[in-house]
RNA sequence: GGGGUUGUAGCUCAGCGGGAGAGCGCUUGACUCACAUUCAAGAGGCCGCAGGUUCGAACCCUGCCAGCCCCA
């Protein structure tokens, strides 16, 4: 036998060269004509590998690009990665300690950027590497990176210009702070973890020896640094001492108490100590009532010289150290367990530090307003809907973000600081000082937040600042595809940044899907060492049936479980295609030709509509972005229709005549390239490869399938179901599915069921199919109710007529239950009147099938009980 | 405390107003000339619980129970 493909389909022969093949043409057209459709890829960071997350986000990218482009959008993708300032620098801090047992300070600013360069542009070239195993056909000719020139001033312009217009300001206000990394963070980079603790009560004695207070504190190492004590206005039991001062203990000061409403008079002892530079809410307070702040700690959570005696120890040391001195001293009441949460860096996990210090911060309530109208009013529409909320609710209690840090791996705050006071804030770097001439200008040490480069990523790598036709071109995006994980991080930034900025959306859609977790549903993670590499996935199966297991059996939004079960399912699945399409190849003399409508026999009519009823699906679905439901639809279609079905059928017309034989080739090619089309962009290493033996050039340029109008061809379910009825009454008496039996056909019309003999024949193992009107019925026969009419195989010897009776008694019940129910819902006239009339007729049409049906199977019983 | 989300076949999940579905697993039979990574037949579900809306609810609404997530 001559094939033009191996025997079983082997993803590592076939993704390589193909991947090759691919190379440089998925370039997006420079000033195209029509219909644009453009996306940016989430930037991975240069930290590390990618992980399955990375796989997912970049498949249903890829669903979507290859999917528009053939239907003839001029489609960009394009790619880049993430500086990720505090996750790389801390990834080479670790490399340098560990191999050199150097630390970033030991080589210096310079030369510790050079080592971080070198980092990336090794983990720069793992990650592109990784994405083409993909099979991803983005635009590299356009690929970014956030730290590049181009965005790097497109960074230094925002920042100016938000400047400038005062929505970003630099002050002293208590942050998070890492005590680990050394840098300040934003609100939403700390991950608080309820923990079991302790609540304090701890005794104030009044400065007058009148008596004394009791405070409950989670936090008492933080007393040293009190200023003052806080009860509620409206606590009758403090009322009389507010305004009165306390001595405090330990460090002897006196600090007043004063009343404030965010005191709740629940919590604890309803007295609460205030240390405005320890913590984010006494900062407040201490704010509202003018309150010293007293620095009692580092930057590297030890306490400082105004600790007194404490100075030196570490934060958790001096609690343990300062709750026995209060102990013994008597001053400590009593000790509660206590849960509460705790800030944690997301980035190491140490627990975060409230600090007072100079940062700077970008106001955003003036720039969230804008940002929140813009989904209300639809110009920006998260998939599923439900994402919206979460986005409502976050940028309706926005604070202020925090986009300083003290690191070296980022971009540097365009700031320059002159002796004489001036502060100088300047896209390029200032050669004097405005205001006194001086040329000693100081660029400030720190470097912007990663999220303040990624926050501009849709326009900063399309040219922005600069008029460029990309940008003209391909803003504002399709569509963005990422995680629920980062809408706060990145997808709120990046709409108010645009809005501002471009006074544009960034993406009219905003798809969100889910995490990949574990096989037991846990999130894949290093400590757990429960990751999956998706390059291992793809060693052992190929790209395919990867992209196709993380695409099938999930619904929008929602997380994944990543199992073996899929990824199998997905090889059985490409492995099932391949050999359809070996079998076509085999049975292909030269080029068959177009279809021609007039020959297509039963099958090859039905297949045709089928097929023209899953185009119309799958691109429906994919309209819906409802890629699982788009991946299932066209998985069915090729395995339970086109193989199961029509290339069985197909075997008899390929044996008929010339004519018949042409017909056939013909549309086996037309529907497998057709499948392969609707297929190509979940699969699209295997499609291509099959559909280079089958067409010319590649697939991936090919033209989307349109549903067309087909012949019906429907008669051919008639064949399904006696057939279907045929193998079921094979297995019931146990014999193999190689042996022909023979069949009786008891039907109204015998000229139309006669017609579908032979396909009848053929699929059904069935030796002679007696298509008849009336006559008499064998006795000793097994048989089955059809919605057209009764099948009987007759096999004397064979057959226990008892058994039979028992069946048909069986199916009665099951029929009067039907009818019943029917006619049931048809006497209620609030149905009848009430329910669609399609819905009435088809309930009519329903019960008339089973009375028919049961008046066979009642004939049939009568007979062989011989009334 | 606020917000979100999940509960459907043994497992993992689709479906989300008019006759309960898939993959895997399980049972039975078959090496049928594309494929045993296969084919055929089958077993298996008060669609978390209780109310409500509706001619009709697994699907919409409310409450409850159980789980998960985010924010404070």
């Amino acid at each position: 036998m001559q094939t033009k493909l191996s025997k079983a389909y082997n993803p590592h022969e076939i993704e390589p060269r193909i991947s090759q093949y691919w190379q440089g043409k998925f370039v997006a057209p420079h000033n195209p004509q029509g219909d644009v459709f453009s996306v940016v890829m989430p930037p991975p960071n240069v930290t590390g590998a990618l992980h399955m997350g990375h796989a997912l986000d970049n498949t249903l990218q890829d669903v979507l690009t290859r999917w528009k482009r053939m239907q003839g959008f001029a489609a960009l993708w394009l790619p880049g990665t993430d500086h990720a300032g505090i996750a790389t620098q801390i990834k080479v801090e670790e490399k340098l300690r560990e191999e050199e047992g150097l630390s970033r300070h030991d080589l210096g600013r310079e030369k510790f950027l050079a080592r971080v360069w070198q980092w990336k542009e090794m983990y720069h070239q793992r990650i592109v590497g990784q994405l083409k195993k993909l099979g991803i056909s983005c635009d590299w000719s356009r690929e970014r990176f956030t730290l590049d020139e181009g965005c790097s001033r497109a960074v230094r312009e925002v920042f100016v210009r938000l400047y400038e217009k005062g929505l970003i300001y630099r002050g002293e206000y208590i942050v998070n702070w890492c005590p680990r990394c050394q840098t300040a963070l934003s609100d939403i980079e700390v991950e608080h973890e309820e923990k079991d603790a302790h609540l304090w009560h701890i005794k104030y004695p009044l400065a007058d020896g009148s008596g004394h207070v009791v405070t409950a504190t989670t936090r008492p190492e933080t007393m040293l640094g009190d200023t003052a004590v806080a009860v509620h206005p409206g606590d009758e039991r403090y009322r009389e001492l507010v305004g009165k001062e306390i001595l405090l203990p330990v460090a002897g000061r006196r600090i007043p108490i004063i009343a404030d409403e965010s005191v709740d008079p629940e919590f604890g002892t309803g007295a609460v100590k205030v240390t405005p530079a320890h913590d984010p809410n006494d900062f407040e307070m201490g704010r509202r009532h003018n309150l010293p702040l007293v620095t009692i700690m580092d930057t590297r959570g030890r306490m400082s010289a105004a600790a007194g005696k404490y100075a030196g120890l570490d934060r958790y040391q001096c609690r343990q150290a300062l709750l026995q001195e209060l102990e013994e001293a008597g001053l400590l009441v009593r000790t509660v367990d206590h849960r509460h949460a705790l800030g944690h860096c997301d980035r190491c996990n140490t627990v975060v530090e409230p600090l007072v210090s100079k940062q700077w911060f970008v106001k955003m309530k003036p720039l969230a307003r804008p940002a929140i109208e813009a989904v209300r009013r639809g110009e920006v529409e998260f998939i599923p809907g439900r994402f919206a909320k979460i986005y409502f609710n976050w940028m309706e209690n926005v604070r202020d973000w925090c986009i300083s840090r003290q690191l070296w791996w980022g971009h540097r705050i365009p700031a320059w600081y002159c002796k004489c006071g001036e502060t100088v804030v300047a896209v390029e770097e200032p050669s004097a000082c405005p205001r006194c001439g001086g040329r000693e200008l100081v660029q400030d040490e720190d470097v912007l937040d990663t999220w303040f480069s990624s926050a501009l990523w849709p326009f900063s790598t399309m040219g922005w600042p600069e008029d460029t036709s990309d940008f003209r071109t391909y803003f504002p995006t399709s569509v963005l595809v990422t995680g629920y994980d980062i809408i706060f991080f990145w997808v709120a930034r990046m709409i108010f940044t645009s809005l501002e900025f471009t006074g544009q959306v960034p993406f009219k859609h905003v798809y969100i899907h889910g995490l990949v977790r574990d096989e037991l549903g846990r999130k894949m993670s290093k400590s757990l060492g429960n990751g999956i590499d998706p390059l291992d996935v793809i060693a052992e199966y190929g790209a395919d049936t990867l992209r196709f297991a993380l695409l099938t059996g999930a619904a929008p939004g929602n997380d994944i479980r990543f199992q073996q079960d899929r990824v199998e399912a997905g090889r059985t699945f490409a492995n099932k295609l391949w050999n359809a399409a070996r079998f076509v190849l085999m049975n292909l003399d030269g080029d068959p030709g177009p279809v021609a409508a007039a020959h297509a026999d039963l099958p090859g009519r039905w297949i045709l509509r089928r097929f023209n009823e899953t185009v119309a699906a799958v691109t429906a679905n994919l309209e819906k972005y409802e890629l699982g439901e788009a991946a299932r639809e066209i998985y069915e279609f090729i395995w339970n229709e086109y193989c199961d079905w029509y290339i069985e059928a197909a075997k008899l017309g390929l044996k008929g005549d010339d004519t018949q034989r042409r017909a056939t080739q013909a549309i086996l090619k037309k529907v497998l390239t057709g499948a392969l089309q609707l297929l190509h962009p979940i699969m699209p290493f295997i499609t291509e490869e099959i559909w280079q033996h089958l067409e010319q050039g590649s697939i991936a340029f090919s033209q989307w399938p349109r549903a067309e109008e087909a012949s019906d061809g429907s008669e051919f379910e008639l064949v399904m179901e006696l057939v279907r009825a045929v193998r079921n009454i094979r297995s019931e008496l146990n014999i193999n599915p190689g042996q022909q039996i023979p069949a009786l056909l008891y039907v109204n019309d015998a000229a139309v069921y006669a017609a579908l003999a032979p396909w009848v024949c053929h699929l059904g193992k069935v030796s002679e199919l007696q298509v008849m009107t009336h006559g008499e019925k064998p006795r000793e026969a097994v048989g089955r109710t059809l919605s057209f009419g009764e099948v009987l195989v007759p096999l004397r010897g064979v057959i226990d007529v008892g058994q039979e009776i028992a069946r048909l008694e069986k199916e009665k019940k099951a029929l009067d239950f039907e009818v019943e129910r029917i006619e049931k819902k048809l006497a209620n006239p609030g149905f009848v009147t009430k329910a669609p009339p399609a819905v009435v007729r088809e309930e009519r049409d329903k019960l008339d099938s089973y009375r028919s049906k049961r008046e066979l199977v009642l004939k049939r019983l009568a007979d062989l009980r011989g009334e």
